[in-house]
DNA sequence: CTCATAAAATGACCGCGGTCAATAATTAAT
DNA sequence: ATTAATTATTGACCGCGGTCATTTTATGAG
């Protein structure tokens, strides 16, 4: 029943996510070009697409397994006990996020799957984050209103970390950092 | 001092919308075509590119237009009295955005100006509707909370709104439609 | 009207993501 | 070992957004 995977499958996508990740490395996720990559692997472009659907796949897998290493980071480090502890607490997040405009946008147009088959590594970091925003508002630590189902605080957080970034890039002349500007939604949020 | 714009140019540039609004009500906009635009509007695809500076911002024009013309009938409605009257009454924006993924892409990408001197149609959308938002918070018929200053409350809203599609995208097996997922948002948001 | 200058339009061309029929490598059966 | 069936790889090719040197058209001065 299970389709017999040859070896060397594994060792073709393994050179190509190699070589993706060498050439992100010395420059970054948007200049990465197709072309680049098979040629960095050795393999032909036509081999490139028989192991992603599209060029966006390849970065999902990328972006996804980074953030998703971030999130592991986060929640192995203390429960915050306050808003301002959360936003530190998502920092390392953040500056991934706005380190690249192209990311971030990726990000927000992958979180979303077209059905429910085809979550990706990027949506799952969705559903990781989630889950870690409702384990810090469940925690008796962190006060929080209670008139208000904590997953639907989870959710909120997420809605506001988008939103903070969002502005951010929209406003990059801006003294604002997206820290000072994500404390006072979940000041509000959370109280 | 003022650049003089021949007559010639606007009615260039109105050929291309025109040719560009036809075809995208012919078929949508994920699928238009600049060259499809041009050959309609009876241009070289060089006269494209010397109005607009890429197929973006072409969509910027078409698509904040729209939006633009939503919000203004959503304002001259009647003032929301609970989280959801304010739905029902962003219902019509909300049809607009998820009715193709593709332009609801295209309006987070284009929320964020990259400067202070690129704003361009949808970004200004977006202030309309901060302005809109601000509106209904601080009228006396809307009662919210108030240890929080109502711009916070508007850009709040905002940021549910585009959360509430963002997972409606996600979920499109689910039952809960935007207005359903939107309105506990809101409501614990602005109690 | 004529000519000089600037503005607008042109279309051949390029970059790059993505396709697909043809080929090569692998596996399983005899 | 030979053959047949499956799976992986190849690279020429295409679609489409975007560029730019060249040509065409408008404008203003004398």
């Amino acid at each position: 029943m299970n389709k017999p995977v040859q070896a060397r499958t594994l060792k073709t996508r393994a050179k190509l996510i190699d070589a993706a990740k060498a050439l992100v490395a010395a420059s970054d996720y948007e200049s990465l070009r197709v072309e680049d990559v098979v040629q960095r692997a050795g393999v032909a472009k036509g081999t490139f697409f028989a192991h992603f659907q599209d060029k966006d796949a390849l970065m999902d897998e990328l972006i996804g397994e980074r953030i998703a290493t971030i999130l592991n980071d986060i929640a192995a480090g203390p429960q915050p006990t306050s808003p301002v502890e959360i936003v530190q607490a998502l920092r390392p997040l953040i500056s991934f996020a706005i380190a690249e405009r192209y990311v971030f946008d990726l990000v927000l147009r992958y979180s979303g799957a077209a059905g429910i088959s085809d979550i990706g590594p990027i949506a799952r970091t969705f559903e990781q984050q989630y889950e870690l925003s409702l384990q810090w508002v469940t925690h008796p630590d962190l006060k929080v209103r209670d008139d208000v189902p904590p997953e639907l605080l989870a959710e909120g957080i997420g809605a506001f970390l988008i939103q903070a970034i969002s502005l951010a890039f929209c406003a990059l002349h801006s003294s604002v950092s997206v820290e000072e500007r994500l404390v006072p939604y979940l000041d509000a949020w959370l109280r």
